[in-house]
Formats: structure tokens, sequence, C-alpha cells
DNA sequence: GATAAAAACCCCCTTTAGGGGGTATCGTAG
DNA sequence: CTACGATACCCCCTAAAGGGGGTTTTTATC
């Protein structure tokens, strides 16, 4: 058929892929016409596929998938991304938006919403799971959102660097660090670095 | 058939279980005779199920899949749990183990070995898919493992309570609360507690 | 052209963490 | 019976973090 929407899925968890393509085969508005488990083995066959809609998950095994989205996107901007991920955090969700996704599902959505999400991306259109609806509307207080300088210092901090290494690696002073340390306790919320990083991890703020 | 193995699914994620099922289902050595989304859901009709196999998840929405295994082991014996995660790290396989699981699987395996770790520990046998065995092959150096006690005092890091605060909590000396920090952050190879809290998040040593 | 947010910088002072040593008790596996 | 790991405790000292206040420049946005 010719209205069939053609549909590639790119996820490292292969019992998923498999019932998933039955799901979609099944529907008979879509077609898997192929199934990647990381973003390598995908980019050797997405110009031979040509999908409408691109399934692709957040955790791959090689790169990330939010990266893997805006280079989909650019070569190809005529594919729309569908995220389909486990992960319900504000900071992924909106990287993955502004990557050019054009929809966002959570693993434990129902399953009716990865086929009304597929169709709604091939339309041109944008989709969200209920979850991640709500969660996007919450007021913009709740939602934690740092900036490219902020988020560099808290992977530096994670990773363990004191102010003053801090300030030799990125050629900045090291009152400069404490600055922005201080900042950062105040903009998530947290009394001290151990609650910063835990933080910074739990809400995927750093790569 | 008599000789069919009976399977209960316990996975929030609703396209995999779907998948699941078909696939165990198809078989035709094993059916599919429930499925859970919550481990409350599981608990109401376990009973009437009567499986010989349980795949397992760890991270249900309600409780923690290891919590929920030694649950069901303590009340019902006879029914061989069967992990089936994302988590391939030595703590949380460790845990599911000396909680009663027959066996472990994580979700990037091979359909194929699904199927065969339902038949192993139907049989009252082990199983292990291909990468957890390495995992557990690997020198006992390399595995990082803690004391009930180290990991209390890592979860209290890891709130951000301060040496006197944990002293205060646990009715222990705070110089003694020192000691059991020195002595984590060696155990973790960690240079302070920023990386301390990283690593204890990422390998999932505290709850 | 005002306004605001981001980025960078500075000083004072207190608290907490980290590095280096230790000691004693208990239980268990060799 | 002894050797080891786990638990709990102690002192000295330095390094780093945290709390409180600031200032300036640039760069968008309205």
């Amino acid at each position: 058929m010719d209205s069939m929407i053609r549909v590639v899925i790119v996820d490292d968890h292969k019992i998923l892929t498999e019932g998933l393509k039955g799901l979609i085969d099944g529907s008979g508005s879509a077609i898997v016409v192929g199934v990647a488990h990381s973003a390598a083995e995908c980019r050797l066959s997405l110009g031979f596929w040509k999908p409408d809609v691109l399934l692709l998950d957040v955790g791959l095994p090689d790169i990330s998938g939010l990266d893997f989205c805006k280079e989909v996107k650019t070569q190809f901007p005529a594919i729309n991304v569908l995220a389909l991920t486990t992960h319900d955090e504000y900071s992924i969700v909106r990287q993955m938006l502004d990557n050019g996704a054009s929809g966002y599902l959570i693993k434990n959505a129902m399953t009716e919403e990865v086929l009304a999400g597929i169709q709604a991306v091939a339309a041109g259109g944008t989709f969200l799971c209920h979850e991640v609806d709500l969660l996007l509307k919450r007021p913009r207080e709740k939602h934690i959102w740092l900036t490219e300088r902020e988020r560099e210092l808290l992977k530096l901090i994670a990773e363990g660097l004191t102010n003053g290494e801090i300030a030799d690696r990125i050629f900045l002073s090291p009152e400069t660090i404490k600055s922005y340390r201080k900042n950062l306790l105040l903009k998530l919320d947290a009394k001290n670095t151990a609650v910063l990083v835990r933080i910074a991890i739990e809400q995927k703020l750093i790569g």
C-alpha cells in the first residue's frame, strides 16, 4: 500500500524491538522497514530504508540518542523522529525536542500511544505521551535548566575537581568557580556538593 | 499440555511485556499465564496464576524488584525467579541472586536467551545471560562490595548530611563517621565526596 | 536605549572534609 | 588459636567548601 507509514526502530533492547515490530506491522497503518540496535548500524542503512518515522531510543550503546537525533535531522530533515525511552527527566525531553524530535514517548506508555504517536509525527505534527505532556506543562520554576557554562562546571565538579583545578582547566579565576558553585547550589536547591552531584545525575543534567 | 512451563511477567514497560508474551507463547514450550505492571498488581494474582517461572524487572514503579524477589521466594519458594532488567551493575546482580533469583537476563540480550533462561530455571537450574556471566567471572578486586554499615553511611552522605549530622542520626561518634568516610573513599577509589556520590549512584550501591 | 540575564571577578570568615597517623572489641573462618 | 574483616573510636593538621556580602562587562531582548 502506498499509504503505509514507513517506520525504522533504533533501540538496543532486542526483546522490545521484536515486540514493537509485531505491534506496528499488525496495526495496518504503518510498517517497520528497518530495525537497528545501535546508531552505527542505523547510519549504514538509513538512506536505503527511507523511513517517514524514526523511533529512537536515548540510551544507545554507541552514542547518545540526543546527538544521533540531531545528526539524523541534519542529514535527513524529512524524517520525523519520535523518541522512545525510559527517561522522564525534563532535561532529556527538552534536549531531545531542541535537537529536532517531533515527539516523545516513555516506554511504559500505553501501546496505543505508540501508534498514535507514529501517525501524528508522520503527518508532520507533534506528539507527546500523557506523562511527558504533564511534565512540560508544569510551572517554569519546577524545571531545572542550566546554561552551557553551568553544565560544564557541574560536570567538572562531579568528576571531583576542586575549584582551583577547574580554574586551571578552563582558565578562569578560582573565585569565579566559587561563584558558579554557589549559584549551582542555589539553582538545584542543594545543601552541598554531595547533593549537587546526586541531583545532577538523577536529573540527567550532565552527559 | 501438561508439560507447558507456566510463566508470569512483571514489568511496567507495557510495550515490552506485549512483545515478550507473544515470543514466549509462540515458543511452544512455555505459556504466559499472567502479566503484571507493578508488584502490587502481581501480589493480587500470583497465588492464582501458580507460575513455574516469574520474569521479574528490577525497576518496578511501586517497590524494588530486589525486595519483591525476596518476598516472592519467601511466600512461594517453588516459583523460580528470572530477573529481566536493563541493569548490568555487579551490585544489582549480586543482590538479586542473594535474594533468591535463579537467573539474570539483561534486556538487550538475545531473544533466544529468554527462552533458554525460562527452561533452565523451570527445571530448577540457574541461568545467566552471556554478559552477566562475564561480569561475575571478573576478578574479585574489580567488584565493589560494601558492608551494610558502609551502604547506610554512603546513603546518608549522598543525602548531604555532614559527619556531625550522620553521627547524631545513627548515634555514633563523628570521628567514627570520619573513619568510614575515609574508608569509603579508599574502597571506591574516589578523590572526594563528589566522586564518591557519583560512583555510588552509577554502580547502584545505594537504594 | 533600557532591562535583564549570563559570565567573570573579588574579599572576609566559618565550617566541613580530607590526609596522616593510630587503638580496641567482636565474631568467624581457617 | 590466630588472623582477618567489620565495627567503632581518637588526635593533629591542612585543604577545600560554603555563607555572606559585593562589582563589571557583555550580550541578547524588548
